[in-house]
DNA sequence: TCTTCGGATGTAACCGGTTTCTATACAATG
DNA sequence: CATTGTATAGAAACCGGTTACATCCGAAGA
């Protein structure tokens, strides 16, 4: 049932001035007497008058909304980045909407409307599907049309067939990091599993763990990579690949491309028996402390990654910001399973 | 860099009718002849013309949104519940805000008073702290205040000050499900552990824990109920404690007041090398398929939890919803931890 | 032929703020 | 004393829609 609220104008009537003046004394940015001040700041106290957001956005012009679209809030890394944003966003003043597409062009879309419809400032977009593969023509275009519309920001992810600007994790240097500690501890045979050619986020870790075992001079043993996805389902596939392909070479140390193949890895082992590998994840989520043993994993820069998005499409109200590609370092938590 | 975009106005002037018929032709509610209908829709097409939410909330005086309050988006449940309560709204014309409160009452306020600005059509509220201990007196008032003006409903939790819609699983039917589940199993003795006594969601479990044992007469061994928190470091603290004070007559099966809980349980049990009992988690979060083993846990009926809230906030705009607490059943899933 | 009725459309007020422009009063300056 | 400047405040337009009310017109009924 709802129930008009007071405005502005009836703090203005009892007041005895005009709405304007009220609207000044909230304000702040224009001098009025101390005596209409005090008058007014009292009526508003009394009635706990609540400026209407709304209206306000009408006339400003602003709508101090920035909208978020993820494939999935369930997942820990657009979780963690959400709430950095979220916390940040709430000190300068504006109000995040979340949108899941679960990976669905269509939600995607329909999302887009709806947050362009609300006259949103901008939109941070991250997602797996944003790859030179990206399938959806239409989906695309869809996107370039709001683009030109409406600041967006890539969070870990690239459109090549879009100029964007983006933030993302240097995962280039998670691997590398991942590599020095495990060369420390003394491993020489190294493999990495999961993921698929083709998706960006996939061909920088595969090319920066080539690189990286280069710079250690060790072997790049072809078969110590196993492409499978991302999920537990396909780190288990993975390893159990790994353990049937490289029988009688079996790599010492294993990188997953996330933590949930790592999961996968494990579990297979433990039914195996097999407790000889040491394990390294990629997004230190919450299960890399939950697992047994306690998984070393890359974290991702999530505050910055959340409050630069943030601050990029704020920034980009007044200033023309160009599509620039910015590269955060993430660093790495060591823990029980590479000790 | 803003830049205006076309309105009711452009569309109006070039198809040489009122804002008015423009107005009737997008509601559809009000006849128009077709051939204006058709004008005005292909102009529509052809700028791709957005009515703008924002004037439209303005003058409805309807924001079409809907706020959700919760600690942590990072949790499994609340972001469960989250996705399908947004899936729903969409489907309505509703669009979620999401407010993490991290559990601070100083964060909840501001976001109380943020969506009441925005003039949301209602706020769902979720969270642990929502008992009879409720801690902050001024936040209840704040919430009370809240509510006379704004429709809340609570998901599982209840405010014994406060009259107020919730919606919750039936946590005790949930307990009952776990222990006919265990007792069909053979078990005869059963423990429980985790949660704090004067948090409603622990006291209903409890108490359905030991009726639930009466049903099936069996013994409540006191010493085989230890409170002790809600997260896996408290679980390992409650399995510890459990291990020494029982040290001769151990429960064979454990049933954990949340999944974090039986993961710790797990994580000491590995430890010691103990293998021997049957665990059962509740609220079926992921954790439960990735942990090894893999962790029977009972589900909470987030479809119902998340469409029910929102539907039951959308009604109360036109009907006056008087305060009822709604339960819907959880299911039992089995997995290997207690086969 | 004159009403009457309903379909189709326009006019204008309104939602609740913000802001430009203008007006007033009073102090300072020459 | 006339002039200029400044602090304060109001009037009114505006943001982009919706809708109550008025109007016009042609068809149907008396």
């Amino acid at each position: 049932m709802k129930q008009k609220s007071i405005t502005i104008y009836d703090i203005a009537r009892e007041a005895n001035v005009s709405s304007a003046t009220v609207s000044r004394v909230i304000a702040g940015n224009y001098p009025v007497s101390e005596k209409t001040k005090k008058k007014v700041f009292d009526l508003i106290e009394k009635y706990d008058y609540q400026p209407n957001a709304v209206a306000r956005s009408l006339t400003k012009k602003e709508s101090k909304m920035i909208g978020v679209i993820l494939p999935d809030i369930t997942n820990p890394f657009f979780a963690q980045v959400f709430i950095e944003a979220e916390k940040y966003a709430l000190t300068k003043g504006y109000t995040l909407i979340l949108c899941n597409s679960m990976n669905s062009s269509e939600l995607e879309s329909k999302h887009l409307r709806v947050l362009s419809e609300r006259q949103v400032e901008g939109i941070i977009f991250m997602g797996g599907r944003i790859n030179k593969t990206y399938p959806e023509v239409s989906e695309i275009n869809e996107l370039k049309y709001v683009i030109e519309k409406i600041p967006v920001i890539l969070v870990n992810g690239r459109m090549e067939t879009l100029e964007c600007p983006s933030i993302s994790t240097n995962e280039a240097k998670g691997i590398e990091l991942i590599i020095d500690h495990l060369v420390k501890q003394g491993h020489t045979k190294i493999g990495l599993i999961g993921g698929m050619t083709g998706i960006t986020t996939t061909d920088i870790k595969v090319e920066a763990f080539r690189k990286s075992l280069e710079k250690h001079k060790l072997a790049a043993v072809n078969s110590w990579q196993i492409y499978s996805g991302y999920d537990v389902k396909r780190g288990k596939e993975a390893m159990e690949e790994m353990l049937k392909v490289n029988k009688h070479n079996l790599p010492t140390a294993i990188i997953g491309i996330n933590d949930l193949v790592v999961i996968g890895a494990l579990k297979l082992c433990h039914q195996k028996k097999m407790n000889n590998f040491s394990f390294v994840g990629f997004d230190d989520s919450e299960l890399t402390q939950n697992s047994i043993p306690e998984i070393t994993s890359v974290s991702h820069p999530y505050k910055e990654l959340g409050e630069k998005a943030v601050d990029m499409l704020i920034k980009s109200k007044t200033t023309d910001v160009k599509a620039e590609n910015l590269f955060i370092d993430p660093h790495l938590v060591i823990r029980e399973s590479t000790i």
